[in-house]
DNA sequence: ACCCTATTGAGAGCTTGTCTCAATAAGGAT
DNA sequence: ATCCTTATTGAGACAAGCTCTCAATAGGGT
């Protein structure tokens, strides 16, 4: 790949996700994929993220780094990451998908402001448990799930009380 | 309106409905909005339908009706009925939104299978309490909420099983 | 080093939903 | 019943976000 400097290096080492990165290529073989310079991009970008972000907003950063890669590509990759269990893709009320990298054993749900778009995350291991309950009565094999609240936060609340 | 007959005739008399279409007009008339043939069109077909709908179809359904109407109109009112609370309008993993008219204090959720797309309502009011207690915990204001379950049904699963 | 073919990039294309603005019609006033 | 004001409508342009196409590129097996 040249005389460039390792693509992940220094800053925010990619080694801290080795254990998903592993998965991922393993994936990618599995299935007769080609490990590529592009998709392993995609990777570290997502998994340097700590919130939710857009496709869009992945594109750019990977370009802000100066690596080379396009929308496209992008959307493609976003997919098979999802497909591989390590991103979670969801619509959080609004109208493009929000991608999050996973936390295995973390399952989290989401409140959203309907005001300022803000978004909170909670953990809810009884309504996870009534969920797979449902799931089972129902003969579905529960692979996903999405909780959204949507509401108004106190902040926001606040501010429309003021106004009044 | 001329010398047609009443729209919403016969076949399935949308007077079942009064109630609702109450609460529709009512909203109209204190928003200083108007009572217009199309919004009563478009508020007779969705709650004419059974199942979750889009709004092309709606819009469809009602010109297949010999009734006029543009979609302008249709995502416009959608918009109004979701606000009066008697419209509920979510995305239910696919790419659009689907509208289904409220049955009041029938709150409900969805399982849906990745495979054949079928949705099944079920409902939970142990999952509606900590789903409560939970906006109350983060100072939100609960306004509505979205719970999806997507896995595999039994027919799809068994299909797939008979299949290898 | 070579070859086969999966992957990429650039841009066209599609889908879904929103906006614009002239024409229409609801509904209060007369 | 007619007039008048203005909310609403319809047609099509527009926008956002995502997917597809196809020629060029580059993994990675031999």
């Amino acid at each position: 790949m040249g005389t460039e400097p390792a693509e992940t290096a220094a800053a925010d080492p990619a080694s801290a996700h080795s254990a998903e990165r592993e998965i991922f290529e393993r994936y990618l073989r599995l299935s007769g994929g080609r490990v590529t310079a592009e998709r392993l991009r995609l990777f570290d970008e997502i998994f340097r993220q700590h919130e939710h972000i857009d496709a869009d907003r992945l594109y750019r950063s990977i370009r802000r780094r100066g690596r080379k890669i396009s929308r496209a590509t992008v959307y493609r990759n976003l997919e098979l990451l999802v497909d591989c269990g390590l991103v979670r893709r969801q619509r959080l009320g609004q109208r493009r998908y929000l991608y999050e990298h996973v936390h295995p054993g973390q399952a989290h749900d989401h409140l959203v402001c309907r005001v300022c778009d803000r978004v909170v995350e909670f953990v809810s291991p009884a309504i996870s448990a009534l969920q797979r309950e449902i799931a089972r009565a129902h003969d579905f094999d529960p692979a996903e799930h999405t909780l959204q609240i949507s509401g108004v936060c106190r902040a926001c609340a606040e501010k429309t009380a003021a106004a009044q």
